[in-house]
DNA sequence: AAAAAAC
């Protein structure tokens, strides 16, 4: 293949150049360990290989003593390996061709210039000839690090607004940058009045307060959660901040049955490709965005999960891409002009998955840009000139940092999980890299946990944004059966195990990646086939061990919360989670990776009895009814969950 | 407190 040689030839001509520079370690060998190492403090340990008394410094020059001379050897040695991975790179054909050099007979006879082996100190270049050794300045005489520019006398960093510290209000004025009104305005759209406006939420006090609903026990009230808002408890403890509800339009399920995609304004391409993909008829979170995106409006939007909403951002955003794109020829290298962003590295790949076949199909170009792979081929997509990136945070600022990636021309970003990318570590870089896109740019913030969470994005960022949800759609009202186990913590692992021996596919998730490890070790050596998936698997296994899942190769996989949001696997009917979520949108997105598109789907958790209460006053807040039975190793529960038929004859 | 996210 070509395709294959290419980087290979690049890569011996780039070495040429090298392997002329390293004539220059060639020359080094010829040093001396007292010379080369001139003027520099030797080890102050007399047992260290590197130690050289003080006075030597000095001292007239003298016989190397047995310890120079094992500490020459030993250089030897380590340069002789570097001699040897120095060949392994430029391969022996790359290497200048044997006519290139000097011929045999003109090169210096050999007894003009003594072998290498035979060079002696004194053969060198005379002492006299050369600056003397005690005349170059000394080590201790040399400009002093504090002589130099100090840090602090540097332009201070002071004078201008640290990055993460620059605020919006600082930023120039919205009314100094270019207007809004470029992009096809929201007012034009009909129904306007109708939507659910971020400013016009019904505020707090208005609504009907939670705790006026049917609750399950006496748990603390939503208003004592939300009271101080990262109020800490007595102790230590985890607490779940309960941010307000985004109130939405609620786009009626009916309202939007019979519309099609290309109704809501996709092309004939698109709507194409979308019913290859099986999407022939939009699903209600798909027919309540994709209008209000196309029309260039910043969207909120709260699906639930396994509603499709990937495509309902994918989509339009492929379409409008394509529309400004029109009559314009496609660039080498040019700028890409749609970001998406997601929380984790199987999360955007999954994502490119969707969009790069909507987008192939119209002649656009996606890639993704994450980290834990070489950086290479993501720097060459991006040098041909890709229309949208998917990617997570860190590489995006990476490349961007590096000046590989311009972000100056995005006009349309999508934070996916967006309430988690403003979640503590990723709201920082996730500003920093929104605040690098087109002035203006088009925001779309998507997850089935939409709350004020995301208000740090929304006020700088979002202007008179409109927030979407399906009426009725809420966790509760899909197709997932909710199940709390309480058990005797002492049997957890044999109920576990139980619970996975099945024939369907089970996801596990446990809280820590060691815990993860261990469990599915633990199912492994019981007999039941098992894979785990967490941040201390290098990207390669995480990749490989969720296409196991996918495929169907291996039935049971164990993760911490990397799996918890968005993954999509087809046919995962059962989730066990080994480890009780901390928080009540933990446990919606757990839940959230079985019952996707309709299925059925089952959700045990496992609790200890200390813990019962706790696990309560979380679904009430993930408004999840879901009844706690006790149970033990043996017990028909676990037979009943696990699928495996219970015997009739068994009592 | 853990997990995720860059080399």
């Amino acid at each position: 293949m070509p395709k294959n040689k290419k980087p290979a030839g690049g890569r011996a001509a780039k070495n040429f150049e090298p392997r002329y520079a390293a004539k220059t370690s060639y020359q080094d060998r010829k040093r001396r360990p007292g010379e080369s190492s001139a003027g520099k403090a030797g080890s102050k340990s007399p047992n260290h290989r590197g130690y050289r008394a003080e006075q030597a410094e000095s001292a007239p020059k003298r016989r190397w003593s047995a310890q120079e001379k094992a500490g020459r050897d030993e250089a030897r040695a380590i340069r002789s390996q570097d001699r040897a991975r120095r060949d392994d790179r430029g391969r022996y054909e790359d290497r200048p061709r044997r006519d290139d050099r000097a011929r045999y007979e003109d090169r210096p006879r050999r007894d003009d210039r003594p072998r290498q082996d035979e060079r002696r100190y004194e053969d060198r270049a005379r002492r006299d000839d050369r600056p003397r050794r005690d005349e170059r300045p000394r080590y201790e005489d040399r400009p002093r690090r504090d002589d130099r520019g100090r840090y602090e006398d540097r332009p201070r960093r002071d004078d201008r607004p640290r990055q993460d510290e620059r605020r919006y209000e600082d930023r120039a004025r919205r009314d100094d940058r270019p207007r809004r009104d470029e992009r096809p305005r929201y007012e034009d759209r009909p129904r306007r009045d109708d939507r659910g406006r971020y400013e016009d939420r019904a505020r707090r006090d208005e609504r009907p307060r939670r705790d006026d609903r049917p609750r399950r026990g006496d748990g603390p009230s939503r208003a004592d959660w939300t009271a101080k808002p990262g109020a800490t408890r007595a102790h230590d403890e985890h607490v779940d901040v309960v941010h307000e509800r985004l109130q939405a339009r609620a786009i009626q399920a009916d309202e939007v049955s019979g519309t099609t995609f290309a109704d809501l304004g996709l092309g004939q391409n698109i709507v194409r490709t979308l019913a290859d993909m099986g999407a022939e008829t939009p699903f209600p979170i798909q027919a309540a965005t994709v209008g209000p995106i196309l029309d260039g409006a910043d969207v909120l939007a709260r699906g639930r999960t396994g509603s499709g909403k990937t495509i309902a951002f994918g989509a339009p955003l492929v379409e409008s891409i394509l529309r400004a794109q029109a009559g314009k020829k496609r660039e080498f290298g040019r700028a890409p002009r749609a970001l998406i962003l997601a929380p984790t590295r199987e999360l955007a790949l999954q994502i490119d998955r969707t969009i790069q076949p909507i987008a192939r199909s119209v002649g656009l170009f996606t890639t993704q840009i994450y980290g834990g792979v070489p950086q290479a081929r993501q720097v060459g997509a991006l040098k041909k000139g890709v229309d949208i990136v998917i990617g997570t945070p860190g590489r995006i600022e990476d490349l961007h940092e590096q000046g590989k990636l311009d972000l100056s021309e995005i006009r349309v970003a999508v934070l996916d999980e967006a309430d988690h990318m403003c979640e503590l570590g990723f709201l920082e870089p996730v500003q920093r890299i929104l605040r690098l896109t087109e002035d203006g740019s088009q925001k779309l913030l998507f997850s089935a946990t939409l709350d004020r969470e995301v208000a740090a994005l929304v006020d700088e960022f979002l202007v008179e944004p409109a927030v979407y949800e399906v009426a009725g759609e809420d966790q509760d009202s899909g197709t997932i059966d909710h199940r709390v186990l309480v058990i005797d913590h002492r049997q957890k692992p044999d109920i576990l195990t139980s619970l996975v021996d099945r024939e369907g596919k089970t996801l596990v998730f446990a809280r820590t990646r060691a815990y993860a490890e261990m469990l599915s070790e633990q199912f492994e050596d019981a007999g039941v086939p098992a894979l785990a998936l967490h941040g201390d698997l290098n990207q390669a296994k995480r990749t490989r061990n969720l296409e196991k899942l996918t495929s169907g190769k291996v039935r049971v996989l164990v993760a911490t919360d990397v799996a918890a949001r968005g993954i999509h696997v087809d046919d995962i009917d059962l989730v066990v989670q080994a480890d009780a979520p901390d928080e009540y949108k933990t446990y919606l997105h757990r839940s959230g990776r079985t019952g996707r598109a309709g299925r059925a789907g089952t959700v045990v958790t496992l609790v200890t009895r200390q813990r019962r209460r706790r696990m309560a006053e979380l679904l009430d807040r993930a408004e999840i009814d879901a009844p706690f039975e006790d149970a033990a190793v043996g017990d028909d529960v676990l037979e009943e969950l696990s699928g495996r038929q219970v015997d009739p004859t068994a009592g």
